[in-house]
RNA sequence: GACUCCGUAGUUCAACGGAUAGAAUAGAAGUUUCCUAAACUUUUGAUACAGGUUCGAUUCCUGUCGGAGUCACCA
């Protein structure tokens, strides 16, 4: 039996093979089931009784001794077994784990696959609006799509990391007409740049889309206040109209009901403000490439290119190739277009174009407005197929969004499909949850938003003095140092962001996120340069003859035997917290290792190289893990 | 209102239908002439509620209650 089969595999492979001699009949594969093995119990591996006490028609405890003793007859790794509550734990000999250890050793590239033998997927996340710095919630999104292609690259797919730049559309003329109209103007003739106000770029614009948000809820409350006097004559006679039956619903209902009526109306007022229509013209003007819009568009771009860019450094996340709303929307337009003709979407009498889900149990999309200008969804099936053209080897689309795109995301993948394209079942949309504060939500109305450069610069400010009173910093330059509090803060950052299940809503702690304690990235960093200084002290590895381990370094082995299958959950799942949990175990069990066991003052030249090479193994299995994760770790902390 | 997702120690998170539901943190008590104490040890404490399926349910199904999201000619 080869040393690169695992011991349950062997067992897996024995049982499944000798199934008639044993059960009387082959039994399914999925009916030999591992677990770990409970603390208190004796045992190395445990193989669950329960699915093979009906074919075998007897007492757990039977079947247990049989399948036991057959299997301790087949295989000089067991020791020997042990039946508790139908559950088959077997003892294995400390051989067998050092010969694990030995080829773990062997092995650079420990739990990853062959780079490129797999498919390729393409991986999409970031796509923020270019209306709005980073918050937050990038962060989690950031972070998250960047260790999920990390993870695929390591399960041996390629990956293209790709975002869509929504640089077009309603909410970027917003900005624009609010900079034009409102910026101050200097000495020298000129509006706010950030040149002259030495704002980076996405701030910048973002101030004008929430003045353009401030002015428009100030004329929407005059307009609104002139409908509640009657003074109806200078509006669309369909807003009036619904307005009147929204004020009319409004009698008996409470507070909550009332707050959404007012909302409507003043969504409703909204529209006819001259602002938006205002708006809605630049718009129509940049679908048609008017050349004083696109120079603007251009140029406030730009700043936020810029200003992203800067953010994008800080979090270490890259792209390799970029999409933009404003190549793929005329694409999205054409497949409409064409999609009209084929009869799989349909035209309104006012020109707008629809598709009808209703037969599957979902809404009317919109695809394009009455006025012929696209919205997200045209420019999303654009951007797809485009996509598709550009890599006609791709197996699949992986859309790292938030779940409150859920909706969307099931639509485009249905329109996909009834356009016919075959690769529409391939696309994946990765949702998570929303990250929350102590506070609650993240409101921009509230102020309540954490910007992402913000809390990067602070998170890496509260590293350094948490470093600076631990010491361990002899010998070190202040470039060193710097750098080091990067690797901490940010570490403990994304470590935080990527630990909890990327499906679920969570919590955003900032005191908790740069904690050194506990489940955290400074915990797990720690371990690794512990591990660094060991070698460093020790010498250099050497090899070792037999020797036998002792309960504490059999359950690392153990646990590192684990990590090629962590590997491929984390990318099935597409799930970076498999991966943080799993060092986490794997930190906690060293820590104990290292707490009772000597190393380096151990007299038994073979013991002491045997626990070096094991402490060694440790550390090339967390920087693989961190690396996964996008974190780094520091040779000495 | 309709649809979707979520309810696990005080708090933040785990648990491919499997054993006595794990951690971390907070609280309490300890460990350093010894390889980095950013560590380790001990201890207190939870499956929202009611049914059902199953040898076995935190997990699957139904209902109740509670929370979130979506239902735009926004993205």
């Amino acid at each position: 039996m080869s040393t690169s089969v695992s011991i349950n595999d062997q067992i897996r492979e024995i049982l499944f093979e000798n199934s008639m001699l044993l059960f009387g009949i082959q039994i399914e594969v999925n009916l030999i089931q591992f677990q770990k093995t409970r603390k208190e119990v004796e045992g190395d591996v445990t193989l669950v009784i329960f699915p093979f006490v009906k074919t075998l028609k007897c007492s757990p405890i039977e079947a247990g001794e049989k399948i036991g003793s057959f299997l301790k007859e087949k295989l000089p790794a067991i020791h020997s077994f042990n039946i508790v509550s139908g559950f088959l734990n077997f003892v294995i000999s400390s051989d067998y784990w050092l010969t694990q250890l030995n080829r773990i050793n062997q092995d650079a590239a420990y739990g990853l696959e062959k780079p490129n033998s797999k498919s390729t997927i393409m991986v999409e996340y970031s796509s923020p609006n270019t209306n709005k710095p980073l918050h937050l919630g990038h962060l989690r999104n950031n972070f998250l799509g960047f260790s999920v292609a990390e993870i695929l690259k390591a399960n041996g797919h390629k990956v293209v990391k790709t975002q869509i730049i929504n640089d077009r559309g309603i909410h970027i003329c917003k900005s624009m007409l609010a900079w034009e109209k409102f910026s101050p103007i200097n000495a020298k003739g000129e509006r706010e740049t950030p040149a002259n106000t030495g704002l980076k770029g996405d701030k910048l614009v973002g101030k004008y889309y929430v003045e353009f948000d401030k002015k428009i809820n100030q004329e929407a409350q005059l307009i609104i206040a002139d409908w509640e006097k009657g003074e109806t004559s200078n509006y669309a006679s369909t807003s009036i109209s619904e307005f009147e039956k929204l004020t009319a619903l409004k009698s008996g209902k409470d507070e909550k009901a009332l707050k959404g009526i007012d909302d409507k109306i003043k969504e409703l007022a909204k529209n006819e403000t001259s602002l938006l229509k205002e708006a809605k013209e630049m718009l129509v003007k940049w679908e048609a490439r008017d050349p004083q819009v696109y120079l603007l568009w251009t140029t406030m771009n730009n700043w936020v290119y810029d200003g992203f860019a800067v953010t994008y450094k800080n979090m270490g996340v890259d792209f390799d190739k970029l999409y933009y709303e404003s190549d793929t929307f005329t694409l999205g337009k054409d497949i409409v277009i064409e999609g009209l003709q084929k009869g799989v979407f349909y035209k309104k009498e006012d020109g707008s174009v629809w598709i009808d889900l209703t037969s599957e149990g979902l809404d009317e999309k919109l695809l394009l407005r009455s006025d012929g200008t696209t919205v997200y969804m045209t420019q999303d099936i654009g951007t797809a197929v485009d996509r598709y053209k550009d890599f006609s080897d791709l197996s699949g689309i992986i859309y790292t969004v938030g779940n409150e795109q859920d909706y969307h995301f099931k639509v485009l993948f249905l329109i996909l499909q009834k356009l016919g394209y075959s690769w529409a079942n391939n696309c994946y949309h990765l949702s998570y949850g929303m990250v929350d504060l102590p506070s609650g939500k993240m409101k921009s109305r509230e102020g309540t938003v954490v910007d992402a450069d913000d809390l990067m610069q602070d998170i890496v400010i509260q590293a350094s003095e948490l470093t600076k009173e631990r010491g361990h910093l002899e010998g070190m330059n202040s470039e060193e140092i710097q750098s080091l509090c990067r690797t901490i803060g940010m570490g403990g950052l994304k470590y935080y962001l990527l630990k909890v299940d990327p499906r679920k809503r969570m919590m955003f702690n900032p005191e908790e996120s740069i904690e050194l304690n506990g489940n955290t990235g400074p915990f797990i960093q720690y371990a690794f340069a512990r591990i660094n200084s060991l070698i460093n002290r020790s010498g250099g590895l050497k090899s070792y003859n037999s020797v036998t381990l002792k309960p504490e370094e059999i359950e690392i082995v153990k646990i590192l035997l684990d990590f090629p299958q962590v590997i491929k959950e984390a990318g099935r799942d597409y799930s970076p917290a498999v991966i943080a949990n799993y060092i986490f175990e794997l930190v906690k069990l060293f820590n104990q290792f290292y707490q009772a066991i000597p190393i380096l003052i151990e007299e038994n030249e073979d013991v002491k190289n045997m626990r070096l090479t094991l402490s060694q193994n440790v550390s090339k299995v967390i920087a693989t893990s961190m690396n996964l994760l996008g974190v780094n770790v520091p040779e000495r902390m």
